[in-house]
DNA sequence: ACTATATACAACCAAATGGTTGCATGTCAA
DNA sequence: TTGACATGCAACCATTTGGTTGTATATAGT
């Protein structure tokens, strides 16, 4: 498998959403976890290998089991990039942008 | 190209969100957006139309010219998927809820 | 020691993704 | 009406993605 995966490209999959919400406050064992699930085992793992390598989970091994849970810190770097955006909800603001950018010197 | 793009999908890839944050307050024609990237314009379109059909950008024709813009409200889906995991930033609340669930019987 | 269970990992596969080029079409301007 | 410009669109391509099965290895329980 690859090296290194982003935030915004971990949380695109919807499956991985729900491993997420799955281990939100929960530690659980992949065999646990894949039962939540119809796809195979190995594939829940490829999964949480995505989202361990963009850090929004963290695993320990206890025994022959390995447990994930959530880690929801890189998150904060999406709220960061929504913040910009935010302000554009209703596009109010943009409107005004615009006019104060392209059309203050006139008259 | 295929039917219907998800918003989690459309801000996955790097240079779509380049396209949005170039279409923040601004409406530029395929052309003009097209100038800010090394790829073809043939690629940039087929962004624009991930965008288009996720919500994030909607488009006028004037003329000859194709005007696109940031269209932001799709993206306050993500901003209420995120208030949820923004309760686990640091996790204090997570292992108090998972105290409260597993071991409130405990003496 | 034997068997169950839990995971790891390689190999394979179809479909989606992100890009390209080439050509057709519509529109503006002289 | 003749270019030049702006876009549309089909065909093609390599790589990534999301899934599978099969086999190997480590650990737990009897």
């Amino acid at each position: 498998m690859a090296e290194k995966y982003d935030v915004f490209q971990a949380i695109a999959d919807p499956t991985r959403r729900r491993l997420l919400e799955l281990l939100a406050g929960k530690e659980l064992s992949i065999s646990t976890i894949s039962s939540h699930f119809t796809m195979s085992r190995t594939a829940v793992t490829k999964h949480l290998y995505v989202l361990e390598s963009a850090g929004l989970v963290v695993a320990r091994k206890i025994g022959r089991e390995k447990l994930y849970c959530l880690e929801a810190k890189p998150l904060q770097k999406l709220r960061t990039w929504l913040t910009f955006y935010e302000q554009l909800w209703d596009n109010k603001l943009a409107i005004l942008k615009n006019v104060v950018e392209n059309n203050h010197s006139e008259e």
